[in-house]
DNA sequence: GGTTTATCAGTTCCTC
DNA sequence: GAGGAACTGATAAACC
């Protein structure tokens, strides 16, 4: 088999791989709907529970941009340590 | 069990179903990313193959029909003659 | 004045004149969203005329550099002869 | 002139004012470069002073949020106003 | 160069 | 069903 061939196969299987994981990607988008389908045919308001699940999954990551920021801002002291400015910014933070 | 508990239960119940399938999505996406990942260490073109996949959802009439388009805007903009394409389409006008 | 109030005018500054050019940057993309929306309203397919701006970004060896890749990836998949491109490159092939 | 060349005008036109637009945009990015690079000359933290310009962007935009977010919870509270369930909670927020 | 971040286009959902 | 708003996915840019 020649080197394009194998080229070939592999990118084939390569393909495949995505367009199933896709496919199941899909199925699962199907499942989502159904259950707000059914949220809605119980009486929920789909628009706020969409709303609750986004501000639940956003919970985690706000918590840890919250920290990675106090980081950034606490290296930047901490580089700034060794000049007359920013010995000044650090006293006024103390 | 008041009415208001059922409808708590409920509701933590969607919800529930529907973290688990995002969940479910999210190990999907991190497959797919693995995929690409391996196809760019095999030396494919990432984003030509994205693009293949993404013409491969379309259907063959959609795709042909998109081309056509493209074709001839670029055509009424004078760009026909640099591509492929657009000999092509100047050949079928002729 | 001093020092650290000449870094903070420094700063003002800086930062106006960041947040000056953001906001002309706002405005032109006002303006681009205003001559789609025109476009849509004269009939035109807004989604097309993306595509082709963005083509003709890309010189004409980067245009059909890529239209070569697609090309190949999809032939190699045996989606080839379904689109009048790959026709043309099974051409040139024999 | 036939009406397909009144549309090649036409499309010649659109396209001409996104592009001149892109341009003018490409030309404020490169402005807005400038700015950071002398900031970053005059020994300001760079980083930082993209995250004070993001925050102060997201500030009103978080606000207005914010307030369509009481907005929603208030229409859907609005909304069960005549319904059991509805009442109930309607009684717990008073 | 490669990883992460920010902007941008595309899709989907909801409203009217 | 058309139009707009929200969300997701892709591209482009910045920093290391």
């Amino acid at each position: 088999m020649s080197r394009s061939n194998f080229a070939s196969e592999e990118l084939k299987s390569l393909i495949g791989r995505i367009e199933r994981l896709n496919g199941e990607m899909d199925a699962l988008k199907a499942d989502v709907s159904e259950v707000y389908k059914q949220a809605k045919g119980t009486g929920f308001d789909v628009k706020i529970i969409r709303e609750v699940v986004r501000l639940r999954k956003m919970d985690s990551a706000e918590r840890s941009e919250r920290e990675s920021l106090i980081d950034l801002y606490l290296s930047a002291l901490g580089d700034l340590a060794d000049t007359p400015l920013g010995q000044h910014a650090i006293a006024k933070v103390k």
